[in-house]
DNA sequence: ACCTGAACACCGTTCAAGT
DNA sequence: ACCTGAACACCGTTCAAGT
């Protein structure tokens, strides 16, 4: 393969992402080296250097679209229930769904790491907010008389502890203990002493 | 550096281990190479595969000592507490307190991921069983009335969660919001749910 | 018997050189 | 201008050869 101007840097960009993505799909986040991506699409890995700044950049684009993807798979399982506690409970039951359907790329997600020191770009930092706020909107209809505060410190909590439970369970910690009654048990409960409260 | 009986296998091991330990704890899981361990300890990477099977396996010991460090910190921290419900939140505030102390250390545990579809040893499945034991003792003291079942779902429910704060806080994937309020909400709640229930 | 050190097949990243 | 391909400084792992 010599020089071409086959296709546009946005190609070129959008070639390795999906290219990133099967590979991340069928073999795992460990599994995506430079090389790899670049002979998926047809070029040399000195080319993915002209399109992303570097590897870490373009695992944070393939798991930018991972998160867009969750949000829109949590969306749409909230609004299938009806409001109120069900509908809680359906948005960790999606979550948990979501994590086993989509394991390795749901894992990529919270296997990379950043360099040491160095934070979130602001529009991945802000596609994590949009998790919790999709919590707050469904605990903010349970009842109405928490102030802002409470909400967000009621959906990080529950949504964290659910989270707890799906990264356990998708890592093999949880021994023999079925992943879904955990996140019942832990919404169930965690509801009924915020009502009590 | 020649051929050498300076040390017994068991001798190297040791060394290797503290080396690793130290080089986790200061620069985190992925700056632990076969030949930085080596040049710790003095001796050259073929010697660490007379001693350990692999890198994996290396890890699995290092990871072990901290479950072990681990448990007998949030012992500790339970002991220390009033039985009750306080007890409870001693012991999940020990475990963020031992997150963030040992970070490095206490991330290591959850970086690590053995080669698809290897599971953990069983020596390493007990450390990790022996946390929930931790918990569901000093659940077991709050009610007596629930059968085992339910006490092993609550504990893995409830610790599943605290380990999703301390998760999320030590990723920065919190934003602004500070974990131990959360772990309290989280405990609080649930545990009011559970007597209510 | 114990340990070395060089080799193999990989990495991420850079950049002079080709077309 | 666009892309290559070879280089650099690393990896984990193995194993013939040295002492």
């Amino acid at each position: 393969m010599a020089r071409r101007s086959d296709h546009s840097r946005e190609e070129i960009r959008g070639m390795a992402l999906a290219a990133a993505e099967t590979i991340v799909a069928n073999a795992g986040l460990p599994a995506l080296t430079a090389r790899r991506i670049a002979q998926a699409i047809g070029y040399t890995v000195g080319t993915l250097y002209l399109v992303f700044e570097n590897l870490d950049d373009l695992i944070l684009q393939v798991n930018g679209r991972t998160l867009d993807d969750l949000h829109a798979a949590l969306s749409q399982a909230a609004e299938a229930a009806p409001a109120g506690p069900a509908r809680v409970e359906a948005l960790a039951r999606g979550y948990l769904e979501y994590a086993r359907a989509q394991h390795r790329r749901w894992n990529a997600l919270f296997l990379h790491q950043l360099p040491a020191g160095q934070p979130f770009p602001d529009w991945y930092g802000a596609k994590i907010a949009a998790m919790f706020t999709l919590v707050e909107a469904v605990l903010s209809s349970l009842s109405t008389k928490r102030d802002a505060r409470d909400l967000t410190i009621a959906a990080r909590a529950l949504w964290s502890g659910v989270h707890g439970i799906c990264i356990l369970d998708s890592t093999r910690r949880l021994g023999p203990v079925a992943a879904q009654d955990l996140v019942d048990s832990l919404v169930r409960n965690y509801l009924r002493g915020l009502e009590a409260g």
